[in-house]
DNA sequence: ATGAAAGCGCTAACAG
DNA sequence: CTGTTAGCGCTTTCAT
């Protein structure tokens, strides 16, 4: 391993100077540069990084927490940031957590042992927990599309009140009002913290529509939880009129179960989608789906974080708005 | 931030003592062991990383490079090769390339600043630069379905060679000779390194087929690729009767657009896709297409990169096979 | 324009 | 079972 002393040493110049050549200080004569660059190249040297971060205690390196790459929400708002970030001279890595808290803290480990410099949270597990991290580390996280109650000016979000209320109101009007609700979350538990499963509560009781247990699930992620849910639907004597999920994937488990069983959507049961995933429009029945405004998303979350990093930037805060993509399965 | 000393100096015992505990080693009284924890509760003391990979000169983190994350082949392979890894006490970062040589560069430079211990590669832009690498550091690098000549043994891959030949075949004896391939690469610059382009040559020679350049397509690798491909495939007074391609993503943009245009999918074209993406049954002509054996692949390729480590591990060397799933598309 | 030297937080001889 | 200390490779004061 190459070191920066065998470059000065090699170079005839003192380690100084080569750190300046390496973090391009202007104060460094022709020849000098010259010579470094001769035995840079010839040892094929490079810097180790952790040397680097242990002595500025700085990475600019910053996370990215999602639950599961493969989700395509997750990954383009990923892109996009990465992309931002970049601009800036800060390097993303994204992190998964599979839906698990304890994976969840591992990753915040990696912000406290100064892996990261920052995080930026696109998805929650423990909220407990990240409220406790955020008000030691206010500074050093910001929530994408989450929220925590009292953490208002550390997150990023889409209002998701409103478009879950057009959505159901649209299902209701065109299919009719037995509406079957999906969540990613746990609907009973998180009574208070979850916008998407306040809007459907409300939008009952202003219909003075009953809310039944057996038309709400909870805690659904993927194309094989939402055929499990059209399975535990397609047993009853009667279908819904019409399905909403919280996301593209269990909208396409649901649809794909539901037609191998030779159900029409959405004549018989509209589905309705969520983010407009990219592939959204593709499926065997194109998605009826809310859309994510992902890139306005990545652009405020990354400002907000370069501003709590206290980076200038020029980034100007974008309009963050859901709306209602009609195709065919609703 | 809390360093060593401080939790050292709470706990009234000697850095090495604390260092010990963080490390499970042994020989430890109890009554130190209540008192350090005690201290790095209160302080909640997480080491710093940085100083720990510069002591020990590793790190025990897996860069997994692939050209993008948003395609679920690279993302299903990553998440498995992940799960294996962190069993052996290693963690993983996927990192993408975005198809570019200069992307690709840093992320070796990350080998080499030592962020990483080792990179498992499952895409690469400069061959030439990979193999200079490989000959400097080939204990680091494993490369995963990706080969460079001369380094066979670096390499875990499946025989393309084979199934894009009965692909081939199965299109030409069920739908006719006339075949559009299309490449991920540059079909006429790389005229040797690629066993799929080396397939469809020899296909063409076998049954006296003339290559025609306009039936040939480089550098395909999305959905938007597809459409632009089956554009231009449009305006031709006649169409081919199938179309083989390098990915179900460009397969998928095909078929979109040709469907848009009116065209059945297969009656007047049929497609081919490649790697039986997860949604690879759910599009909206379920896609016939080339299975990769994702899990055997990650399984294989930690095994040879455990292997080179030097850490002792009980994975099994599976077989490697792709295979030809029949579904709607052709 | 350049160099000597201190020190970032940790681990591992080594000594006891 | 425990502590002292050197040193991993780098940046940064402080001289000159």
């Amino acid at each position: 391993m190459t070191t920066i002393k065998e470059i000065a040493q090699r170079a005839g110049v003192g380690t100084t100077t080569v750190s300046r050549y390496l973090n391009q200080s202007p104060h460094i004569s022709e020849q000098a540069k010259q010579k470094i660059e001769k035995a840079i190249n010839e040892l094929d040297y490079v810097p180790s990084a952790s040397a680097k971060y242990l002595r500025k205690q700085e990475t600019k390196q910053i996370g990215v927490v999602v639950s599961r790459i493969t989700n395509p929400y997750f990954s383009s708002l990923f892109n996009k940031i990465e992309r931002i970030l970049n601009q800036f001279g800060y390097e993303a890595s994204i992190m998964q957590t599979y839906d698990n808290p304890i994976a969840e803290r591992k990753i915040i480990d990696k912000l406290k042992n100064q892996t990261f410099d920052a995080l930026l949270m696109a998805s929650i597990e423990d909220k407990d927990y990240i409220k406790s991290v955020l008000q030691e580390n206010g500074n050093k996280i910001v929530l994408v599309n989450e929220t925590i109650n009292g953490c208002e000016k550390d997150s990023v979000s889409v209002d998701q009140y409103t478009p879950v209320v057009s959505g159901l109101e649209y299902l209701n009007k065109n299919y009719g009002s037995e509406i079957v609700y999906i969540t990613g979350s746990n609907f009973f538990e998180n009574k208070h913290g979850n916008q998407r499963n306040k809007a459907y509560r409300e939008f009952l009781q202003k219909h003075q529509y009953e809310l039944n247990q057996n038309m709400i699930f909870s805690n659904a992620h993927n194309i094989a939880d939402g055929k499990e849910i059209a399975q535990k639907l397609l047993v009853n004597s009667s279908l819904p009129n019409a399905i909403f999920t919280n996301s593209d994937e269990v909208a396409i488990g649901v649809i794909a179960e539901l037609k191998s069983k030779g159900i029409q959507v959405p004549e018989e049961v509209a589905v309705m989608g969520f983010d407009d995933q990219p592939l959204a429009s593709y499926v065997q029945v194109p998605l009826t789906t809310i859309q994510q405004p992902i890139n306005a998303l990545a652009n405020n979350a990354c400002r907000l974080l370069l501003n709590k990093l206290q980076v200038s930037n020029s980034l100007m805060n974008e309009n963050l708005q859901l709306s209602l993509i009609i195709r065919q399965s609703a």
